[in-house]
DNA sequence: TTTGCATATTCGAGTGGGTGTATATAAAGA
DNA sequence: TCTTTATATACACCCACTCGAATATGCAAA
């Protein structure tokens, strides 16, 4: 029951729907990306971040200096469904397209390219 | 936006998902089977429907002293989603089998006899 | 119209969550 | 080691939310 609330009352922040939004559409981002895409203070991103780990909805791995955030892979059926829900409901939303837009814009860590020489970046 | 965290915080309260799900599995139910069922104080269960109301995610009718709640029925895909995620995510909580427990002995009001004479109640 | 039942609302108190600012930690490179 | 970059945490403040208790409203039957 409390896993179930926790969830949900972690979906219940638009900065936190946000993030969780440009992470389904790119796989993996670090904060600093983040902070770049939705124009907001560090501390901020970072807080909201926590609180998606702690509800079970991502996950985090360090590589050099940078955290990347990922959606979980071991979540409950209904876990997964009540995040596909609020994912489809802000890409409705116009401020998913802004924060699209300019997570586009930002320049990639070294770090974030997958597969590629990093210098390539 | 706010449409959405309207909803997820809806759902982030226990006595809320409680009351989503009795009424999923028996479709209408009125604030005193509710309170019967959750034993809790009435105004807070009323205080309860009215949220879940304003989010879009029950609509009321009166008939005669009584209000019966029910599922909307105009939601938008994003949003049955969540609702759907919310109360499979309940159902598996010890909580709910006693909820549904104690609401079966919670004497029906004459109004929830759909198709019967009301006096067989 | 008075009484009783069902539901809604108001009020004040208490609590948790979000925020900005500042600072701490971690890692890499000079 | 010192500096720079990236991220996390600490602290104080404020606001929204929840609650219990009391009261108001709505409806029906006597």
């Amino acid at each position: 029951m409390e896993n179930l609330t926790n969830i949900f009352s972690a979906l219940s922040d638009p900065i936190r729907l946000r993030i969780l939004a440009l992470i389904a559409k790119e796989t993996e981002l670090c904060v600093c990306e983040l902070v770049g895409a939705l124009q907001l203070p560090q501390p901020k991103i970072s807080r909201h971040c926590k609180v998606l780990s702690e509800a079970n909805l991502l996950v985090s791995r360090r590589e050099a200096q940078w955290v990347l955030y990922s959606q979980a892979d071991d979540m409950p059926d209904w876990s997964r469904q009540a995040l596909e829900a609020a994912v489809e409901g802000i890409k409705q939303d116009a401020q998913y397209a802004e924060d699209c837009a300019r997570l586009s814009k930002v320049e990639r860590p070294p770090v974030r390219c997958d597969g590629m020489e990093k210098q390539a970046c």
